[in-house]
DNA sequence: CCACCTCCATACGGTTGCGTATGGTTTTAC
DNA sequence: GTAAAACCATACGCAACCGTATGGAGGTGG
């Protein structure tokens, strides 16, 4: 593995934190699974506390890179459904989301998990606004198409549901009045 | 607070379990909760694990409690209606389903959870075809409505959105093609 | 080649929680 | 009223994890 940087660790944490939610991003863990020890952890940190801080930048920083990249894409159509192929084709996103608004006791993870959401909702309403749909409709559309995307991983996760990935996106879509 | 018995016990670790998650159902703190201590648990429970079963034992009766309730009610639409008072009305059974859906590497908690939602994705379906929907349809719609429950809780919970459950309950409501 | 800086391993003390042991207190049975 | 049972408090050993201290390996500039 060689000599580790601070991102490392922070990816890292982020795994830890899919995984097993904001306790498994504990220093000795996190070690363990990179094959070193804490003294490395220490060098590049000053506590657990700015490791999870870390591992929820970089969680957030994706968020952000996902829609710098659909903004390339002009038809607010073909964007939202972009979007749903990138949601619906991570399957850690929806993970962490889940570990974070669990461990709302956590203001920084609730925080975070907050922010991320409105920017989310904000980025959907906007899109199909732009597809034509008028500005309330739409924030509503947004906000149950993002429940659902959260809700169906969270089904899908314990197996409580079988239908594929396919058609929760196709379902999405409709509910969202984008059907083909 | 005089005596306790195993139940209370159960009641305290399923609060402690809403709020803080499968880490939460410790020993110690949940004593503390009860103004007890370890001694008193260990009279009722021969371990950590078996607080946990009965937590889970207690929340997924709940889920029968209710539907067994629900199914006095004659008119399915009716009934719909009725499941969503209650279900948008108890704030602890959503933060639950969540908590166990993000520990599920515990297989206890996963399958808990899966036998829990596949419970009631199976009722919401036959009632919605009790209405009048074909069965695909039915299905299709019980699976929405339930994630779009999650998920809004899931919204709610960390505050990404100020809607009022009442507005989710008919948004439901209307996404079932329940709408009056 | 050597002084220094970077990075990591190991050892230690402190805290928290699990499970056991043991004795004490309150209730119940007769 | 007393013996047994039910119930609880305290003390202990054990394990996991946090954070610190300290020293050592490996590269780099002079």
């Amino acid at each position: 593995m060689g000599r580790l940087s601070a991102e490392d660790w922070a990816r890292a944490a982020l795994e830890a934190l899919a995984e097993g939610g904001l306790a498994a991003v504990a220093v000795e863990p996190v070690a363990v699974r990179l094959g070193t020890t804490k003294g490395s952890f220490y060098w590049h940190f000053a506590n657990r506390r700015s490791l999870i801080e870390a591992a929820l930048a970089l969680w957030e920083a994706g968020t952000e890179e996902i829609i710098a990249g659909l903004l390339e894409v002009p038809d607010p159509v073909l964007r939202m459904r972009t979007l749903l192929e990138f949601a619906f084709g991570d399957p850690v996103d929806a993970k962490v989301a889940f570990q974070l608004i669990s461990a709302a006791d956590d203001p920084l993870a609730a925080e975070t998990a907050r922010r991320v959401s409105a920017r989310r909702l904000e980025f959907m309403g906007a899109t199909l606004e732009e597809a034509g749909q008028p500005p309330g409709l739409a924030r509503g559309r947004a906000v149950v198409g993002y429940g659902v995307y959260l809700g169906m991983a969270a089904l899908h996760r314990v197996g409580a549901v079988d239908e594929s990935i396919g058609d929760f996106m196709d379902l999405a879509l409709s509910e969202m009045g984008l059907a083909d």
